[in-house]
DNA sequence: TGTTATCATCAATAAATTCTTATGATATAA
DNA sequence: TTATATCATAAGAATTTATTGATGATAACA
């Protein structure tokens, strides 16, 4: 393809508009010795003549008809452009990629349809997945920020608590526990835990608790979802303990109940990550101070 | 709006595209640390961190897909500028803009179809209309190519014969002199002729025979198109003097009669016509060397 | 007919830009 | 940890672009 430069085409596209050399001349604060050579250049990388010149006059040739039309529309493409990135700038538009573990996504959508009410250009693509998917995103950098119970240690991050993460003993409705008062760790001495898997926050600070306490809980029962634990405490198959904010509904409605449990609720928090050196954009960078800021 | 250049956008269609500098640099023939400045620079126009480094990775930002868009579609309109010319430069395509005095209209569209079927792709504007109207358009450089009996003097324009304008005197089916051979000019004092207007062509050379053989002839009824003198001469109003060319069908059917008069037919000639250091386009250039070179 | 407006061209030089070479910094991978 | 790959930066060379000032050619205009 032919080697034009932009200066070359607006110089063009000014000759074209004003019929005249000179005018370009003037309106690019260009002598006009310097637009004949622009264009005599363009007219090379082209191949033909753009111009004709009758007289005092100026004219179009045919195939400066058509190059006229294209430095129009590359112009326009060229605004649009300066528009849009313009936007980028500001916090019009832009989008928001972010991931966030599971237990997160109980309360994450409500975070993010806040701070969409306030910036209605933003898009939003919210990933859920376990802990693992989740810093391998992370580390892929497909995400800009990240919502974790537990900051990664080994790869370079950046993490903030935003906010407190309270762990529960939860127990059916109907259970014998559910009536009583500040209960002490040693009453769940071989009660039977529902747990999440192995290497799940959840579980690593359950367990630390109870060894912490000396009391010896089963925990056969291993279950791959907040959901699949709380069936499980549901059917009346043990204990469990979860993030607060995921069993807020099931409480409510009667279903499940949250222990008094001396010592409890065992406070985590929740993290906003983002790799160091991240360059975040616009969007990313508002949404975080959105959480570090609001309350 | 911001000063990019064709080199920054292309240069960071190749980074985008590799999704490295390095590569990019090979692709474009340049040292990498040619590139790098190139993106800077691009950055510092846009205003926006167009790429982030990871590692060793590099991964384009919000405004940078942004950009990368928009790139591409400028490439797409250029590629598509650059086909277009390209045609234009060849004979595919094109378009020949002409304008003929009204008697030339009676052969020039079978001209220009025969012309046509050569290049398909070639688009044609014919304009008709009287001396007068075709010399402006040569003038104001609104047409390539004019067809005229009678290369104007006074404008500078470049004239060549293509085709011979045969004059003849025709009479209504059942005149007279229909059935005589070899007319002298004398027979012709005292007739009358029905005429094209003042300046016309036809009549200046009518004139000149006349007055050459002294022969006065009456010269009342003047027309101002063709086709009413034809229609004149019909009713029986008179003589007339026409091209050849126009009156082709009406001798065919015998309604008018080409009168065997001596020293006639009397040959003028058509014109190919352009103004001088005219730059013909493609098609207008080979439409002329076609009129030019046939049979 | 002379005057004016307009674009083309040239040479010398100045200004801006683009590129290269050389070197540094950093993260990944062996 | 060392080697490697990758991008950043700085200084100077090379290239491109524009200016100045002069000159020429051409056609429109008065």
């Amino acid at each position: 393809m032919f080697h034009l430069t932009f200066r070359q085409l607006s110089v063009f596209e000014s000759v074209a508009r004003n019929s005249s050399f000179s005018r370009a001349a003037e309106e690019m604060h260009l002598t006009q010795p310097a637009v004949s050579m622009q264009i005599k250049q363009l007219e090379e990388n082209v191949g033909l003549p753009l111009f004709e010149q009758m007289g005092k006059k100026i004219f179009l040739t045919e195939a400066g008809k058509e190059l006229y039309h294209y430095s129009k529309m590359i112009a326009q493409q060229l605004a649009e452009a300066s528009l849009v990135l313009s936007e980028l700038k500001g916090l019009e538009r832009g989008k928001l990629n972010i991931s966030v573990v599971s237990t997160a996504n109980y309360f994450a959508p409500q975070l993010l349809a806040q701070f969409c009410s306030q910036h209605p250009e933003i898009n939003v693509s919210l990933n859920v997945g376990n802990r693992e998917s989740v810093l391998k995103q992370l580390h892929d950098n497909e995400v800009d920020l990240a919502i974790l119970g537990r900051p990664p240690e080994g790869i370079d991050v950046e993490a903030h608590i935003f906010m407190e993460n309270r762990l529960v003993i939860i127990a059916a409705g109907g259970h014998p526990l559910a009536a009583e008062r500040h209960i002490p760790a040693s009453r769940f001495q071989n009660e039977t835990f529902i747990m999440r898997e192995q290497g799940s926050g959840t579980r690593l600070a359950t367990e630390k608790f109870f060894s912490s306490h000396n009391v010896l809980v089963k925990t056969g029962m291993e279950m791959s979802t907040n959901e699949a634990v709380k069936q499980a405490v549901q059917a009346g198959m043990g204990l469990g303990i979860l993030s607060m904010d995921t069993v807020l509904l099931e409480v409510e409605t009667g279903r499940l109940k949250i222990l008094d449990v001396e010592d409890f609720p065992i406070i985590r928090h929740w993290y906003i990550v983002h790799r160091q050196n991240k360059r975040l954009s616009g969007v990313a960078e508002a949404f975080k101070t959105f959480l570090l800021t609001k309350k």
